[in-house]
DNA sequence: AGTCGTAACTCGTAAGGACAAGTGACGTCT
DNA sequence: AGACGTCACTTGTCCTTACGAGTTACGACT
C-alpha cells in the first residue's frame, strides 16, 4: 500500500498515493478500485476527501467511476480507429473522396443556413456574418461503433458560382466534389487539427467518456486560384480515433495568428 | 437571468442555467461571473451545490477560476500558433527539418535509455522491451511562450547501422536527419495525431490551464525499405497550438487496429 | 509620501450527516 | 424452474459548518 505523503492538500496526496498505486501496477487495468468506504478507512479521511481525490483522478482520464458499482482502472487503450490521410495520388490521377467507404450515416442529414463565425470565417477567408448553407451529418464507424459528428459549410457566394451546388446543399463531400471538379476546378486540401474538451450535447451525442477531449479536424477545400470553397468540420472522440498522415517531404514553418 | 429547469440534479440545473448565460451573451468572456456565494443567493442552493456546478463549467473548459479573486468566462480564443506541416518538397529539392527555426531549447536535453512499450513498439515496428536512446526536451516559442514536451526514441539496432547516431542521442533531430540522409537513407515520415488529457507532470511542465487536452504528434521517420528508423513525440497544449496539413491530392482509408 | 496592517472580499479544503439511486445476490413465493 | 422482492453493497446528491489562503483596498502609522 503506498502512504499517503506530506506536500499539497489532503487530497491531493489521497490522489497521488491512488495514481501511484495504478501506475505502478498494485491496481491493474480494469480491476476494481477499493471502494469510498474503503478508502476512508485506508487513508483516514472523510468521505468528501476521499470524493475529491477520485474526481481529480477521473478528470485525468485515469480511472472510470460507475454508480452503483465502484471505480475501475481504465485501460490506456490506443484508438481503434486510425484514419490515414494519403498525401499521394492514386494510380489514375483522381482522389478518392473522404469518408466514402468507411463511415455510414447514424441519421438523416440536418441542412440548414447559418452565418460565419470568427473561426469559421478565418477558415473560409470571409468577414463574420456572411450566408452560408450548412449540412451536419452524425457518422458512424459499423465496425467498432465509433462516432462522428461530420459538417459541410458552404458560402453562397460559392454556390452562385456553382448552381448544382445550391441545389441540394445536403448532398455527401463526396458528390460536392465531384460537382466542384466538373465546374473545372483544380482541388486541394488543407487540415487544421485541433483539441478541446466537449460540450454537453457534444458529449452526448459522441457517448464520450469522462475526460475525453474531442479531435477536431477542419478541412477547407480549395479551388481554383486557391480560393477557399467548402469548410468541412469532422469530430471523434479522442478515445476512439486518431489521424494518420504520411508525408514524402517536409517542409515546417509555424505561424502566429495576429492577435 | 436564467432560471434554472426542471429536470437533472440540483447541480446540474445550476450549471445548465450558467452555461446558458455564457452562451447567450449575458456573461461576455474575460468577464467576472458572480461570486459563489452570490450564486448561492441566485439559485437558492448551497455552496457545495454551486460548487459542484462550477466544477462542471471547469471541467468543459467554458470558465477559469482563480483563488481569491472569482471565475472568469473563458474567452474561446484561436490557439495562437499553427504548426503547419507542408507536404511538398522545396525547390531545391531539400527538406527543411522541423523544429529548427521557431522553438528553442527551454533546458539541456536530457539522454537515457529505454525499452519499448506497447506504443512505442507498434511505431517503430518492434516488439515490447527492445532498447532504445531516449532524448527528452523542453521547447520554447520565445514570442508566445508556449511550451512543448519533444522526445526522439532511436532504437539501438538502428544505431548499429549507423554508428554516428549513437554518438550522440542528445542531438536535435536536423542533425539526426542529417546524418540518416548521409547514410544514404531516403527518408520520409509518417505522423499520427491524439489527444488525452494530462497527467500531473505534463500539466505542470506545459503550464497548462484546467480542462486543457494535449495535443500530441507521434512521427516517425522511414529509411531504406520503408524501415522506421526513429520515433520523435512531439507534445503541446491544444489551448496554444494547432496543427496544419497541406494536402495537394488526397485519399483516406481507415484501418482498424487488432484487437 | 511611503509603508504596512487589517478588513473584507474571494475561492480552497475538510469534516459531519442524511437520503436517493443504481447494482447484484440471495431467498422466497408462485 | 422461474419470477419477484428484499437487502446489502456501491456511488450520487445535498445540506451545514468551519477554517485556510489568496487578493484587494483602505486607512493608519511612520
Amino acid at each position: 500500500m503506498t502512504e499517503i505523503q506530506r506536500p499539497g492538500a489532503l487530497y491531493q496526496q489521497v490522489a497521488a498515493a491512488i495514481r501511484g498505486a495504478i501506475l505502478s501496477g498494485e491496481f491493474t487495468p480494469d480491476s476494481l478500485l477499493p471502494s469510498e468506504a474503503q478508502l476512508m478507512a485506508r487513508y483516514q479521511v472523510s468521505r468528501p476527501t476521499v470524493r475529491n481525490a477520485v474526481a481529480a483522478l477521473r478528470a485525468e482520464g485515469l480511472i472510470d467511476v460507475r454508480h452503483g458499482k465502484g471505480s475501475f482502472v481504465r485501460s490506456g487503450s490506443q484508438p481503434a480507429l486510425t484514419i490515414e490521410r494519403r498525401i499521394s495520388r492514386t494510380s489514375d490521377g483522381q482522389f478518392v473522396m473522404p469518408n466514402g467507404d468507411v463511415w455510414t450515416e447514424a441519421e438523416q442529414p440536418s441542412t440548414y443556413r447559418t452565418r460565419t463565425t470568427k473561426t469559421t470565417g478565418h477558415f473560409l477567408a470571409l468577414n463574420e456574418e456572411e450566408a452560408l448553407f450548412g449540412c451536419d451529418r452524425l457518422l458512424t464507424d459499423p465496425e467498432t461503433g465509433t462516432r462522428a459528428m461530420h459538417r459541410t459549410l458552404i458560402p453562397f457566394e460559392v454556390t452562385e458560382g456553382a448552381p448544382a451546388l445550391a441545389e441540394e446543399p445536403g448532398k455527401t463531400p463526396a458528390e460536392v466534389y465531384r460537382t466542384l471538379t466538373q465546374a473545372g476546378h483544380k482541388l486541394w486540401w488543407s487540415e487544421t487539427v485541433r483539441a478541446h474538451m466537449p460540450m454537453p450535447d457534444e458529449r452526448t451525442t459522441l457517448q464520450l467518456p469522462d475526460a475525453t477531449p474531442i479531435l477536431h479536424l477542419s478541412r477547407v477545400t480549395h479551388g481554383a486560384n486557391d480560393r477557399p470553397l467548402i469548410l468541412e468540420e469532422f469530430r471523434v472522440g479522442a478515445d476512439r480515433a486518431e489521424l494518420a498522415y504520411r508525408i514524402t517531404a517536409d517542409k515546417q514553418t509555424t505561424r502566429r495568428r495576429p492577435a
